[in-house]
DNA sequence: TCCCTCACGCAACCAACGGTTGCGCGTTTC
DNA sequence: GAAACGCGCAACCGTTGGTTGCGTGAGGGA
């Protein structure tokens, strides 16, 4: 019960913004903070501190060429959080299919009609 | 591409602690949040607040008896927030796939036997 | 070469959030 | 009726996501 999750991994993806960093960064291949910046709703200086979350956690890695700084996606790592989310997702779906599976049992054993619950 | 996401509703699952709280309520049917808060590390006011945020993203409703505050985990709107899980996990997933396979139709097209990427 | 621009990092500041303690109020229960 | 219980409200604190402002080093023309 209760899946094991790493809190960092998984607070790393959490955020709205992180989301779509790791979006537009999968899309473009890199990107620096800058050119983040303007495909986003916050500052250069915003999304350098998600970089650096995200840098801390292992989802992304960066490269230093000149006065740029260059991030790109760790697939691995990003793998790694995916295969979480899709476990947590999958751990309360099986419990839900039971509760429901329960809940109709039930119904049947009373003999009832009643379709008042069918779908959700 | 960027799935859609109710920002509300997954940070909503995005705490971990909100997520034990679900799992509590889903294995126990209901409970209060001095209840909770027995078995969770933190005072039952962080608890309280947290099934208002439950509460006001609709993962869970109340009903009073007397001094008592009987919180359960409404499954129609858990089974939604499961499914953005799921949505968001496979479309990054199928990304990475599609990253993977071009990764490797260039290595095959240029004839090379180096097998320094095979997993991951 | 010199200067201007660009990308970045650092610091200060602010609002929101998760957490705590303390307190008051209504409901049970003895 | 009084003690005990469950809850809500308010004040406070640290962290986090966001902003603005400024300094600095790398590039690219005149």
């Amino acid at each position: 019960m209760s899946v094991m999750v790493d809190d960092d991994l998984w607070s790393a993806v959490g955020d709205p913004i992180r989301r779509r960093m790791l979006d537009l960064l999968l899309n473009d291949g890199s990107g620096t903070a800058t050119s983040l910046s303007e495909r986003l709703p916050v500052t250069r200086q915003a999304v350098a501190k998600h970089l650096v979350v995200l840098d801390r956690v292992g989802l992304v890695h960066a490269t230093t060429a000149g006065r740029e700084k260059q991030f790109r996606v760790d697939q691995a790592q990003l793998a790694r959080a995916v295969a979480q989310l899709a476990e947590v997702g999958a751990a309360w779906d099986a419990r839900l299919q039971r509760i429901k599976r329960i809940a109709e049992t039930i119904q049947r054993r009373r003999g009832t009609t009643n379709d008042s619950e069918k779908k959700q």
